[in-house]
DNA sequence: TGTGACGTGAGTAACGTTTTCCACGATGTT
DNA sequence: AACATCGTGGAAAACGTTACTCACGTCACA
């Protein structure tokens, strides 16, 4: 069987008769097509079942396509991210498609490369690590919205998670619960810039901020390794190996949380009857029963949502000045903390 | 500043002082090129930093874009899959693109089509639930491989997990501990079509047969509900309220089974002192200390691997027959299986 | 010395849209 | 009655690439 030649603009124009223009025009509802033509393009659409192509739509116009840049795919926070830029995407004609990055800076110049080649309308990066100098470039190339980043550009806008203020949230908590040796696990970072930038480093920051408000100044205790389950196994035996243990650990993220109860087992402890342990992120896993975890929500949700908003927003006017988007995380407690002992 | 206008073919021949003809056939690597000639182009496209417009290109030839949609983001098995893609991509100058679907045919439909509108080179679809019709008329459309749907057909080649032995694999392991109760939790289907083609539907047929095989026949109990978590508790608690209680419970997920580790210790039961409880997938959350379940490990990075070839191929020679090929799953032992009390 | 094959490169016509004009008739205004 | 304005629709020129065709020189062979 032949694989049948697409249907085209020009079919459809034949088929209604009249020009190529006036299908563009109603099919971009565009100024300048009566009501009657709309009527008679739209019954040649529908009857020829005609569907543009984006790759000509991109030679001249726009494509229609938002792309999305998440570091990585198993961090279930990023899909509720995307959930609220579908949503949002859902009555339009966009089309959102996502690239996963090796969390290294080489495969995120390939990602967003890629979504600059295949001249996307519009793209959003998420927790990228990149350069300041490559988002720039980026920004300048396509409307680019960077969400779960710190720092402003002129070049583009963000939308972040007011990791400084949940970091308190947790801190707070723990306080309550009469806990005072409170212990962080961070991923270490060098880089100064993204030291600043990053939301790793604010969490930090806001743990060091806390403990010092509530006079804990001298039990502020960090062990630096990175942010997966690996490295909140190996945070944990540090902070287990002190000469004084802390009685509460709280991890940079869900996915460190998770490393630390694997090092509590080992070590024949358990949460909370022995340590109090907090996540970060409020990933699905935080949820299951046999976890329980107590973590801090970051609305990934409205997140996205404001992303893309602020996206489309760009996309119809790029001179306006950029826009910072912070939102404000909310505790889920749990059943991993709980009153010292 | 300005956007600068895109560096163009035209403008990397100007200065390399050679035809557009030239500079295309140095990009593909295609034939007719002398080395002198590829090396000045190279230097020219090199100096003005030149990267050909994916739109421009798929007017005319391949887009270098590989598509794969997914059934939804929040189950890292499917992450598995991906890794297998794009490591096999690595090298080459194809890019990954994928979207996520909400689990529903109307979505898989926008889908499938943005991607067909998108001139995408191929496209590599994961557990799909649309119609054998729409597959067919995808397939016809763009060479593609479906990842996780038995069945045969001559437009697409398929990639599967032998859910059946899979199935075997779980209950042979609780057989060898003593049980006999063994009990089932599978996603209901009622199309006949999706019966004989879905993952899910062979799971409950190994189950069934793997049970027989054992001369426990008698014992096979089934929970029809749905692949997610919340079918996990409401099958549970079906299986729990029977007048002879399960020994074991086979979920056809692990997404399942964390449902049914939630119901179980609802009504004040443990996994696996009261009840063992088994999964499907070997998804991350399997892992974790805390829940540690046994479970089938799917091999998802090989069937990702072999998808990407099959489809690499399919676009070399759109005509070659299809092909099928089926992996073997491997169980994965943790600790909520154990021997009947 | 023709003749055919081959290797190399260029010219040019697509590919399917959108955009920028411009023409035309109707309508309103002086 | 002359003239600007407006709404409508079409012609044609982009957009940046690749595929097709052909010309030219060189070489081998009869």
């Amino acid at each position: 069987m032949h694989p049948s030649r697409r249907v085209t603009i020009i079919d459809v124009a034949r088929h209604a008769g009249v020009s190529t223009t006036a299908v563009s025009k109603v099919m971009r509802n565009a100024y300048g097509a009566s009501p009657e033509m709309q009527i008679k393009v739209r019954a040649a659409i529908e009857e020829l079942g005609y569907r543009p192509s984006a790759a000509a739509r991109g030679l001249r116009g726009q494509t229609y396509t938002i792309g999305v840049m998440l570091p990585e795919m198993r961090n279930p926070f990023f899909a509720d991210i995307l959930d609220g830029v579908t949503e949002h995407l859902g009555g339009t004609d966009y089309q959102v498609l996502m690239a996963a990055c090796c969390n290294d800076e080489a495969g995120e110049v390939r990602i967003t490369e890629a979504m600059i080649d295949r001249s996307m309308d519009g793209i959003i990066l998420i927790a990228p690590i990149s350069s300041r100098r490559h988002l720039q470039k980026v920004a300048r190339a396509v409307p680019t919205v960077v969400v779960g980043r710190h720092g402003h550009s002129p070049d583009y806008d963000t939308v972040t998670d007011d990791d400084f203020a949940g970091a308190g949230l947790v801190v707070d908590h723990l306080v309550a619960l009469g806990h005072r040796r409170i212990a962080h696990i961070e991923h270490a970072e060098k880089n100064p810039v993204r030291l600043k930038e990053m939301p790793n480093a604010q969490r930090a920051d806001g743990y060091r901020h806390a403990m010092q408000a509530h006079g804990l100044g001298d039990y502020i205790d960090i062990a630096s390794t990175t942010y997966t389950q690996q490295g909140g196994y190996l945070g944990a035996q540090q902070l287990l190996a002190r000469p004084q243990r802390p009685t509460a650990i709280f991890a940079g993220a869900d996915i460190v949380a998770m490393g630390v109860l694997d090092a509590l087992t080992e070590a024949g402890l358990s949460a909370p009857q022995d340590i109090s342990v907090a996540g970060y992120d409020d990933t699905m896993f935080a949820a299951f029963g046999p976890i329980s975890l107590t973590t801090v929500d970051q609305a990934g949700h409205q997140m996205g949502l404001n992303a893309v908003r602020l996206l489309l927003d760009r996309v119809a006017s790029r001179g306006r000045p950029t826009a910072q988007i912070k939102l404000s995380p909310t505790l889920i407690t749990r059943r991993t903390t709980a009153p010292i002992p």
